[in-house]
DNA sequence: AACGATACCGTAAACGATTTCGGAATGTTT
DNA sequence: AAACATTCCGAAATCGTTTACGGTATCGTT
């Protein structure tokens, strides 16, 4: 094992005082005298004294962590997530332990586990697109661990939520691509376990209604993985079927990018023949050609949001306090690019 | 705080028999009876019985916990990495801390006290761009805590490191643009204060050399954010100046994206007037327009293989055998896209 | 009957910090 | 001088688990 570090006894030992005194000395308590607390803090510093916080953890039944699980972190969203909720937890003295479920669900299940074995003070969790039941989540309920879910929510149980409106952003990302004047508009949605992509399909077939246009089932189609690849994949098959839409709303700005390479080799003419609008407003959106319509939503704002109702909720267990659970939902904002720009130059499409 | 979780000791007074005989039967030790096993498991699993991990680190002085400190999250290397990393530590029951410098020397200081302070069994670290001095990793190395870091590393410390070979990549990126007709390159460097940094442009200024093109010093720009819009506000000021290279090697993608939007913007054609190649070969690179050239690192291997080596060294001092620090260096690769392919279609700038 | 081997389990001391309770010493007030 | 307040500090319990050490009971062996 390591060497020994330094502990409260050994300073205690070496000044001929008790570890009781160094501890407080060291937290500066009123209690102790001036003289003392220069001694210790003097001796703590040449000894390079380091608290353990483990011990302190267990006697204070509190770890100063936060577990967070998410399905993916190489996904800029997520990653502005937790850059969000990291600044809250730096803030706020908590640090972060983060567990990536992979999409699987007895990842996520075995990472709830390991967090719970950790005794962190709270738990922030998107959920994975396997996930159906939640047990694993209840054990942080009947401990009173305080519990915030956002983004992949669980409507399920009684937590605090924060949520972006993806029905009113898909909705208005849709009735753009109408106003544009697409007559035809196709979606490429997410898996639909997923609470987020099954309210982005709503907010396109509502759109869709409240316009007049009625829904073509073989025109939504479910990803797998949410890749570049799929949106390149999907407008290949409508190409060979013969029925290209005239807009296509994707569930996040990989697959219509993905899309738009797929339509641009293919010989269409994006956006004068297909409009593409995404979802998430990736930064890179707004620089490829032809750049991006994109439902931008607010990840960081989500991310910091999220830990402050955590760290709010963790406080108010210390206080004893009543803790009531919040949803919130952020509003999204539609950035209008080049890719959606339909009526400028509108090219008619063979009719299939 | 929390209701009271349940304990070995509750386990143990409701079968009349002691913490040890209940540690030792959820453990599987040998001279526990079966009938004891069973009903102690039985018990537990009735009690849903969660070991607390705080307490048994406390005793086995332990943690299970890797720490990793980065610069920054929102960026595709660094969330790839982590990803590895995070794989690696979950195959060996590790946990994962972790904290974001932001690119702040201070933040880096306090991030490292604060996982010294949690007891990590090791960490992981890439530097921030403003880290000159390096005190703050000595408490590890003098507590004979493992320390492993990656790109961004610390050469004055005598550790164990994994970098790709930046000074190679960027020599092969040059190379690759004078090769394609380019008589003239600029490179956006990152802040050279960063051990990647000065590797790139070192292999830039040799590349330069190698093939007898002389430097000029103002077509050398250290960037300070490293976003899309320096490289947009460099192509401009060359603009200005009435001073445009021929090629541009930007120091990552984002850059080059930027400097690709700013070209476009300003009305030069890309590759034909100005090629450009950036580094890192994020996602999106290939499927811009123009596609970008870029040297592609193995970002996710980076982070699996400093995590192993960081498992293999805890391991090792658990182990009491000898560690010795090992520098692996992973080679880039060069994917060569249109944003690069010169030779095809060579337009004469206005000599400046 | 005496001894050793084996199987099974308990005692108690760690791990390092925090905190309750209280004690001693000094000063202050009546 | 007695009573009280204040200042400063220590003893010891505590958090929940692990583990070194030892103890008892049972059985087989000679």
């Amino acid at each position: 094992m390591h060497k020994r570090q330094v502990t409260l006894a050994d300073i205690a030992k070496k000044l001929n005082i008790s570890t009781a005194t160094v501890s407080r000395a060291l937290k500066n308590y009123p209690d102790i005298s001036d003289e003392t607390k220069r001694r210790v803090l003097a001796l703590a510093n040449e000894l390079n004294y380091r608290p353990n916080s483990i011990a302190a953890g267990l006697r204070k039944r509190e770890s100063k962590i936060i577990g967070v699980i998410i399905p993916e972190i190489v996904n800029h969203f997520f990653s502005s997530v937790i850059k969000g909720i990291m600044e809250v937890a730096y803030d706020g003295d908590y640090r972060v332990m983060l567990c990536q479920s992979d999409e699987s669900f007895d990842k996520e299940v075995t990472d709830a586990n390991a967090l719970f074995a950790s005794r962190v003070d709270g738990l922030l969790v998107s959920l994975g697109h396997e996930t159906k039941t939640y047990e694993h989540f209840l054990q942080f309920q009947e401990s009173g661990i305080p519990l915030v879910f956002f983004d992949k929510v669980a409507d399920q149980l009684k937590t605090s939520q924060v949520i972006v409106d993806d029905y009113e952003g898909a909705f208005q990302a849709v009735s753009h691509l109408i106003s544009e004047g697409c007559s035809s508009i196709a979606h490429f949605a997410g898996p639909l376990v997923a609470s987020t992509s099954r309210k982005r399909l709503n907010g396109y077939k509502d759109a869709l209604a409240h316009h007049g246009i009625s829904l073509r089932e073989e025109w939504v189609i479910p990803c797998e993985d949410i890749t570049l690849e799929e949106g390149s994949a999907f407008v290949n098959r409508f190409h060979k079927a013969n029925n290209m839409p005239e807009g296509i709303f994707a569930i996040t700005d990989s697959v219509a990018i993905g899309a738009i390479d797929g339509l641009k080799k293919l010989g269409y003419q994006v956006p004068s023949q297909v409009a593409v609008a995404g979802f998430s407003d990736w930064k890179i959106s707004s620089v490829i050609n032809p750049s991006l319509t994109s439902v931008s939503q607010p990840s960081f704002e989500m991310g910091t949001l999220a830990a402050k109702i955590l760290l709010e909720e963790i406080q108010k267990l210390k206080d004893e306090e009543e803790i009531e659970e919040q949803v919130i939902t952020l509003k999204t904002q539609l950035k209008i690019r080049e890719s959606s720009l339909f009526t400028t130059s509108r090219v008619e499409l063979p009719t299939p």
